[in-house]
DNA sequence: CATGAATGAGGATTCATTCAT
DNA sequence: GATGAATGAATCCTCATTCAT
């Protein structure tokens, strides 16, 4: 027999969850300094002062946030890295396709709130660059690497690769949640993405 | 003779912009909301009651950077468009080229803020997205689609494909202003720009 | 047994008030503009923040600090105008008797702050006029004219008589409010309202 | 043969009155403290700096302006007790006659002033009370008196009756600069002026 | 645990005053 | 003298944080 779980108790676990994701919803649409903690509390259903009985302050928050939308992504990439053998060029494909999937998602808020803040919180952005950043920079690397190694890929410098590569997602998640929300101008994130890796790994082919 | 010009003239024609240019920098560091007036005041070698005299709130100077940091773009842009009758992988180039001059420049600072501002600031994101955006769009729809009808390049969708020529640019601009400032990783602008290119345009050839 | 009231309750529902009696003080001692907010807080017990949980802006303040003083200003004309069928003198008198008691309360300061500050104000000096000063006018036009009707008093035209009656209550207020804290010239409410209604009663008496 | 007299000079010895005469308009309509001197300065068709070679701090101005106000009106007044030798009911109305044309002034705007800001300035208020108030009331007082003892007048106590007196030009000229910029109530100075002193005079009549 | 009233430090804005021209 | 650009002290208002209930 399982214990049994209260509804209540089920309730408290989450609180922690549901304030952060409110807090990445709002910090991400009117950043960090802007946001009021009262619009945290409204959002997340709960009063001003149940965020203080998780969260010391408020940038305590916001560090919670970001390591909540941070664990995600890197098991994610974890995963991608699993998936070892197959050919460098469909290993590609197969990133790209788990980041359009992505793209669906809130996570793509976190980019955006990293980008504006890392000016106010510097170890955030170290941690973001070393941890985040650095991680998929090495995991592309070894990709393109092996890809080169085996003949799959033309010779090029990995590191200089790397933004062709992983801009056009990085642009996608930001225009969603910045210019995408007061423009008509549409963008079609798969169509976009299709294109991309048609010219991509053409532009990597080896010579024929 | 030259006509008298006391230096107390000069120096006033030269504030408003003085003051913008100072608030460019802290905003983009800082954001809006977390930066202080008397912090621009201060970078911008001025009191705090000076800020009035030439924007009448704060969210006018803000206004008064953008529209400061837009304009010239704009300009560029216009200049680009003249080049017209060269083939496409050769304007794409110049582009490229001068884009990656933009990189050396401040104004690399205005995306980052229009980004993080643009949930504050809708009429600021709509006139960013009308004017700066649609129009590169349109301009390298329009150099993408004269290269295709003259065979200079691979059919593709050119809608689809700006954002793999563009992304990187701004990957780079925001990285500049962002993370780049906190991390060891280091990003070689020139090398990433020849690189892309190298890809992209290779991505774009015609079939042999 | 009496349900529970939490002293914490029972003093916020009291905080308003006691925040519009302290600004009323202050906004008719030094005026709207030269009265500090903190000040307000200050002589209400509070803390500055506190006075933004009630009232949104010092105007808002100020709204309510003279509706809190203009209510019972007209339910007390309510109540005299009830006084219906005594001869006019008599109702005269006991409108006198009435002001003459209304001298003692904090309800003074009243008239000085409307008058110092309706040129601010104009909404304010519009509902002063229109809700206060037009009803007393037309209670003392009716008693008059009543008197009048009745053979009570001499024919006089009502409306150039008021300021007869009303003047030296009003001149009164005032006085207290300003010249009288700083002055050694004592005026004797009593003594110049029984002169003034002699004066007055005789002066309207009709020919004998 | 005149002095020469430029019009500059002219100009430049009128410039304290200018200024003064604009300050107290504004005074009067907005108050002290929220007058602000570029405003006056603007009225008075100078620059702000100017104000400062004139009067050295805004306090310094204000009491100028009421110099300039108060002068004048105590000059009146000696000419007034000068007029000895008529009976009371005579004089009075000469009075009464002179306080009438004195509402069509713009010194009308004084006791507002004085009334308003005897908070903030005590040495004002002290000064208007004892220069002022004191000798008109002493005036009266001795015209009173005199009636009384002539057999002119009842008799009545002259401090007690000076407020039904006087109070009524006074509300006229508060009003003036106050509620009867609103509202559409009309006060008729000459009519209320005369029944005023039909009713006074009667009122103070020896008993027949 | 949860609430929301209360607090006060921080920052935008105003305006009396100064001073170089 | 006259000007108006520049200054910074003063004050309104906001909001992160505390704490009695």
């Amino acid at each position: 027999m399982l214990p049994p779980q209260p509804a209540r108790r089920r309730r408290k676990d989450a609180r922690p969850t549901e304030i952060a994701d409110a807090a990445l919803a709002l910090f991400s649409e009117r950043g960090f300094a802007a946001t009021r903690l009262e619009d945290v509390a409204t959002r997340a259903g709960v009063s001003k002062g149940t965020l203080y009985l998780y969260f010391p302050t408020k940038e305590d928050l916001f560090r919670a946030v970001l390591r909540q939308g941070l664990l995600p992504n890197l098991e994610a990439m974890e995963h991608a890295v699993a998936a070892d053998q197959a050919p460098a060029p469909v290993l590609l494909r197969q990133i790209a396709g788990r980041l359009l999937q992505v793209l669906d998602t809130n996570l793509t808020a976190i980019p955006k709130l990293v980008l504006a803040e890392s000016g106010n919180f510097p170890a955030i952005a170290r941690m973001y660059a070393d941890e985040v950043v650095m991680r998929a920079m090495a995991l592309l690397t070894s990709i393109l690497n092996r890809g080169i190694e085996r003949g799959e890929l033309r010779r090029v410098d990995p590191q200089s690769a790397i933004p062709t590569f992983i801009a056009p997602f990085l642009m996608m998640a930001l225009w969603k949640h910045s210019l995408g929300q007061h423009t008509q101008i549409a963008i079609d994130p798969k169509a976009v993405m299709e294109t991309h890796m048609d010219i991509l790994l053409r532009g990597l082919e080896p010579r024929s």
